[in-house]
DNA sequence: CTAAATATACTCTAAACGAGTATAAATGGC
DNA sequence: GCCATTTATACTCGTTTAGAGTATATTTAG
């Protein structure tokens, strides 16, 4: 089954705004002249032993436990001093990996215990220095994401690593209980003085101003949540040098903020950019792929499948609503059996409807939030 | 400007269905498991002087040439007996290049003199075999494909390469006249062929029938085209060997098939396959994404930015209801000035608004197709 | 038996999409 | 200058659907 990248069924896009998950455009680019390269010597075209550099193969897995979202990660067991969590990885290697999907099932296989079901390609990272680490290890320079959908409970137990809410590292954007006091308390001060700190205008003026990215990221004046702004957000906190990594990495701008909480768990390497690009999608992606089923069992109540898909998007959906999309896109079908004991009236079961697959382009699980209430 | 890859203002999704741009998960996924990777040997950890490999960057540069969508390619000079066309391309560097993208712009520079506009990753292959070249080229065994959108007057002279209509090489995306009679004519019976082949049903089912695959893919049995299935149509058609590429690679379903016409022209490489990607993605992202001013001048008239639209997408538009649609946006504003000259009354000059991207989340251009009449 | 919780059916309104009609202002040929 | 042709642009209208609310049915907990 092909789930591909984009849009186009768009109901429920409409509900929060989006703005983009998948690709990562950090360099500003539109019509403005990008930044020339440094200067450019001859082509290296005859430049034998042609520059070969080590590809990391990098999984965010991610599945929905107890209505919470959650990744996959490992725990850097040797240095338990400052043990930092990370993704499972590892290189790519053309020899024993036959594609890099391939290469990247071995991995998580090999140190986690789970065997990959649906997976899909994120992006392909290379800039240099954002990888560096503390350690002795050396991170690949290149390194390519991927998105893992599974049930938690999938795994019949991992062998290793953890499951975590991916809140843990972007506090910021759980919003279940409202705006989080994080954005207000410590995001939006220190961002806002980062973006003064910009002002005496010499050089090029950047295509956006800082002042209107922070507005837009984070909602300030009014601006709405734009849930699918995950990776938008981390890249500028990291711009401001705000996040442990940005410190690491040893970028100029990065500060020292005294007692201030950091903000998130910062992770090895690039793995918490990766695991932002990853919950972008998976939000972008929810809304215009029956992807969802790929973190339900196979029979669910309707009730089970909305929260599963709140878990991954936040805001409260409208009950029914969500009832009639998902009913009326022919999503799914009714197993004919009913779930008791569900604290009320039994719920129908339902199990996805494959054949949606061959009919319509490309269902997503559309949806409706209310204003307010939550019913 | 960050454009990122998801959708979220429906609008004109819905006029042509669609599918799927971006990701290219060819390998069924699903809540199938995966094809095991071949035993697994001890973990390559260790294995010092880790796998490295020489990663390959290409550019499918995109333009729109007298309402004709065309891309740059440059063609083989040296070997001018077959000579084959090509993207522009070349080795990541990690000692020259400080990122990726800027790999590339330096390679499209020295290629063909262009200096880059708007440009944005859309995905790294890494399958072995499937960038076999006759001559004695070794291919990279990845390659990063990326797409870029300009103007074609706006390299102000390509100095190496030529603008080529991207249906020379997917002559069965062009609908500009309807149905091209080479689905009818040539691909439908021989896909039909090749679905045959595979009935004697030994081995594991794959998820999607063939036959399901080549009906949703070009459209048979009443199904409507997606014009945004543009990778999945080429990759069908490579699967079935069909194009001339799968000859290449020695793909052992690969067929002669006599004095057939070839099915579309091939590229060096996976170029075509990086080339689908493209158009799939540019197809895609214009619905959603305020992209199609990359490929305008400054100043235009509505009619010709529709012109271009549809130059992308491929069928006609509702004229008044896409004025209606891209004002009432706030994509542009007018100019103050006139075009006059254009064969009837003049039209207004508008220029695009580039404070659109401060205010909605993401504005694309909205469109609505007529039925049958083109007016 | 009752309160609380959930499931589910149905209604209503505003917005939008999708299509059509009408009119204005140029050009080109005669 | 007249007229056919072409393009630009304004406005209307019906159907769909998103977005919200109301009402009712069935269970469990106590």
């Amino acid at each position: 089954i092909t789930y591909s990248e984009n849009r186009h069924d768009p109901p429920l896009a409409r509900l929060v705004g989006s703005t983009g998950n998948d690709t990562m455009n950090m360099e500003l680019s539109g019509r403005a002249k990008p930044i020339p390269e440094k200067a450019q010597r001859a082509p290296l075209k005859d430049s034998m032993g042609h520059a070969a550099v080590e590809i990391g193969l990098n999984a965010a897995i991610v599945a929905v436990l107890d209505n919470e979202p959650v990744a996959l990660v490992v725990r850097d067991t040797a240095d338990s001093a400052g043990a930092t969590d990370g993704l499972p990885f590892g290189p790519f290697s053309p020899r024993d990996h036959r594609t890099l999907e391939g290469g990247l099932r071995t991995w998580v296989r090999d140190q986690t215990g789970l065997e990959l079901g649906y997976a899909e390609q994120l992006y392909t990272f290379g800039d240099r220095g954002r990888h560096v680490d503390p350690g002795d290890m050396a991170p690949p320079i290149v390194s390519i994401g991927y998105l893992a959908l599974t049930q938690a409970g999938d795994g019949r137990g991992v062998s290793n690593g953890a499951w975590r809410t991916w809140y843990h590292y972007f506090p910021w954007e759980d919003w279940r209980r409202g705006r989080p006091d994080i954005i207000a308390n410590e995001i939006e001060p220190r961002l806002k003085a980062w973006a003064e700190s910009a002002k005496p205008s010499n050089g090029p003026q950047p295509l956006i101003a800082r002042a209107d990215r922070i507005r837009m990221c984070f909602a300030l004046d009014g601006a709405a949540w734009d849930e699918e702004k995950v990776l938008e957000r981390y890249e500028l906190l990291y711009e401001a040098g705000l996040v442990d990594e940005a410190l690491r990495d040893g970028r100029s701008s990065a500060k020292v903020w005294g007692d201030h909480p950091r903000l998130g768990l910062p992770m090895k390497f690039d793995h918490r950019r990766i695991l932002a690009t990853a919950i972008n999608r998976t939000r972008a992606k929810i809304k215009y792929r029956p992807v969802v089923f790929e973190l339900m069992p196979d029979d669910f109540t309707l009730y089970e499948l909305q929260k599963t898909v709140e878990a991954i998007l936040g805001p409260h959906l409208h009950k029914q609503n969500f009832r009639r999309l998902v009913e009326g896109a022919g999503l799914v079908e009714p197993t004919g059996e009913m779930k008791t004991r569900t604290g009320g009236r039994p719920a129908k079961l339902f199990r996805f409807r494959r054949e949606v697959l061959l009919e319509r382009p490309a269902p997503g699980v559309r949806v409706s939030a209310p204003p307010s209430s939550r019913n």
